[in-house]
DNA sequence: GTCTATAAACCGATAGAC
DNA sequence: GTCTATCGGTTTATAGAC
């Protein structure tokens, strides 16, 4: 019986949930090179040689985090953009959830940007096609059903281009003069979009 | 005498030039600790003890790098946010520009968005003082021009997140279906960023 | 299943020939 | 100024005791 080259194994171990659940901080945060087995291990109280009885090798261990992370918050989307609310109640609904899931799961937001940066072919077909691919359709569904005369692929761009820089720069920008601390309120950012995405910055400032 | 600690020989060195232009796409796409020294000396057509010889270790010649990046674009947006035109065309104008720089120079927006993701205290401040403090508070600047009723450095902060981020998944974009080359272009891009920041979703869709 | 010990390769950095 | 050779440390990954 040899382990898989790829996959990590496939039963709900809880201790190999464990270590990617320590894992994937320290990926998010150092990127993959920048992270060592022996970091894995002490994250998760185990010593590297255990590592090895789980994951057949690094890089299938960093594939599990991802997938693991991308299966956490998949089903999160499809009840928002089901609603059968109008489309314009749908899009607050929307931005604020977002908002919140990227201000709550910082660690996931930079790991699918570092994945964005890095390009390997492989793990750039696992993400369009497992996870952003639907987050992405539905986005730009929405912003058609909102408006059919604009380039909805664009502006779902656009939209999702907003909300992550938002998150992503938290702490560069606390270094900036005259912060405010609810530039990172979810609630005040997901607002700040509607309004954009809706009036434009000319439009009526508060509805 | 004895090399800097920090900062390479500050004269302009054709060959540490050479180095570091070669070194740029490297880091930007697999991370400070994922390029090697040997693979910095191979891609410049040196060995690895040459570095050593314009660059004091792996650290200042990562800085360098940076540096350099970062002088080179710096003095670009001066010249548009200072003309003497109307708000709304100086925005249609920098759109333009900015959206240009970020198709052309991708490395360097990777490598910016890199050092955001990883937050190394020392090389954020280098950020937000030497480069980018300048660009976002010109920025907001230009919105509080165009409407005072908003919140201007929210607003920079969404122009900055739609601008990069429409360059940055140009990777990932290509793998989704009906994709069109004209969503890489910067001319339509920044077209299409204006239209959303002036009119928004429901306005005009051409003026 | 978890550990220790270790192999083989690679890392950043230095010394010294030319 | 560029090279080769090498040091000491760390890396991924394996072998084998318990």
């Amino acid at each position: 019986m040899t382990k898989p080259a790829v996959i990590p194994h496939p039963q709900d171990n809880e201790v190999a949930e464990r270590i990617m659940a320590n894992a994937l901080p320290l990926f998010a945060d150092h990127g993959y090179s920048g992270v060592s087995m022996r970091a894995i291990a002490a994250a998760a109280g185990l010593t590297i040689g255990t590592l090895y009885h789980y994951f057949s090798n690094k890089e299938a261990l960093y594939l599990g985090v991802l997938q693991a992370s991308y299966a956490s918050c998949a089903e999160q989307w499809q009840t928002i953009f089901d609603a059968p609310t109008p489309p314009l109640e749908r899009l607050r609904d929307y931005l604020l959830q977002y908002c919140k899931f990227a201000a709550e799961n910082k660690e996931f937001v930079g790991l699918v940007k570092r994945e964005q940066l890095e390009g390997n072919p492989q793990r750039m077909e696992l993400m369009a096609n497992v996870l952003l691919g639907e987050q992405f359709e539905k986005t730009w569904q929405l912003l058609e059903e909102i408006n059919p005369d604009i380039d909805a692929r664009m502006a779902a761009n656009s939209l999702i281009g907003m909300v992550v820089h938002h998150f992503e720069i938290a702490a560069l920008r606390q270094r900036f003069p005259q912060h405010r601390d609810e530039y990172d309120d979810p609630a005040r950012v997901s607002e700040h979009i509607y309004q954009i995405l809706v009036h434009g910055l000319l439009g009526k400032p508060a509805e």
